[in-house]
DNA sequence: GTCTAATACATAAATCTCTTATGTATTAAG
DNA sequence: CTTAATACATAAGAGATTTATGTATTAGAC
């Protein structure tokens, strides 16, 4: 388990791009692929995650589709044009930061 | 510049790490380097700098040797022996971050 | 000579994220 | 039939940082 201290700040980036790259998912699912992806590494918690997602629906880069799976509920997230764009710019955003860090850690990122 | 979220928790990283690679700083001293380093584009605030400081010396991981400069005072921060055992560490779970992160992202560091 | 920017420390209130705790409900497995 | 997993959600508290403020010295510009 990474400390939790460095994952502040990358919750959003990390959901627009699961996002992107599997189109429509919904917030469960999305704890378990970053658990399988990061090997257990980072555990996405609810608490942190719905309040996410509402953010980013209120502020218009995701939409919803509510899917009625038997008796309960599943709530899909997708991108939206708005999001889409985002995603690069935030993933970009990401890596470059990432090379500062590199350079004055001084440290080489295989 | 940047965003200020991704900074978080990196703080103690960078001071412990730069300490090591430059023996005994004063505050304002790291905050130069740092901007130099990455090209401006790490600014560390003194509110945040100053009290980190502190912190690190309460933990016992930074010495501190007081310097008159005329009639100003210079405060000079060393790693312990205890803070030169953790800055591998500290580096070493960043640098492990960054590898997770690549993998959920599917980005590739050069 | 004097005003401004840079140097150099420090603290406190406010803000922002996330953790932890709690709540509800359905479904699968033993 | 009881527990773990699935699936949503919200709220209180914690922790790190930003923003604001304060003090004081020194160098440089005009």
């Amino acid at each position: 388990m990474h400390s939790p201290e460095l994952l502040k700040g990358t919750l959003q980036t990390i959901v627009l791009k699961v996002l992107k790259d599997n189109g429509k998912m919904y917030g469960y699912e999305i704890t378990q692929l970053v658990k399988e992806l990061s090997a257990s590494r980072i555990m996405l918690t609810e608490g942190a995650l719905y309040p996410t997602l509402h953010r980013l629906e209120a502020d218009g880069l995701l939409k919803t589709e509510v899917v009625n799976i038997g008796k309960r509920v599943r709530k899909y997230y997708s991108l939206t044009t708005e999001g889409k764009a985002l995603v690069k710019d935030r993933v970009t955003e990401f890596v470059d930061f990432i090379k500062t860090m590199s350079v004055v850690l001084q440290v080489k990122i295989a």
